[in-house]
DNA sequence: GCAATGACGCTCT
DNA sequence: CAGAGCGCCATTG
């Protein structure tokens, strides 16, 4: 393809980045209701290793009714961690509880337990 | 373009 | 087990 310079405009990077994010809609959308993966897991299994801060950036970029079930992704002491305002972080707890996800005292989800397991590399 | 910030995580202390 | 340090990367001032 000929590479075109100078001339890529602002849209073009921005739909670059978005499109970097597709991998993690993608795997995202595979969660299984009443399970849970990690930010880290998410990034591993989108072939991005180590860039689970990526993931929270995606996930905080996602449109109000998006279809991704973004309630089901959580850090990896199995907490729900969200950010400052907007109260999200109650209503991600009790769509997974209403899924049948279990919090302890401490507000934490037993990975062992609730953990997504993909089966084989897809 | 540099610095700070943020839905993160692993290691070392 | 809590806290500090460091790595990673997109976004914002």
């Amino acid at each position: 393809m000929p590479r075109r310079f100078g001339g890529e405009s602002a849209h073009r990077r921005r739909a670059e980045t978005l499109n970097r994010f597709s991998p993690i809609y993608a795997v995202a959308a595979r969660i299984p209701r009443g399970r849970v993966a990690t930010y880290g897991q998410i990034a591993r299994l989108a072939n991005l290793p180590g860039q689970a801060r990526l993931v929270g950036y995606a996930m905080a970029a996602l449109e109000d009714g998006s279809r991704i079930p973004w309630h089901r992704v959580v850090n990896a002491k199995g907490g729900v961690s969200l950010r400052s305002g907007g109260g999200m972080d109650a209503v991600q707890r009790l769509r997974l509880e209403r899924e049948g996800v279990r919090f302890d005292r401490r507000g934490s989800i037993d990975l062992a337990r609730f953990r997504w397991r993909p089966r084989a590399a897809r």
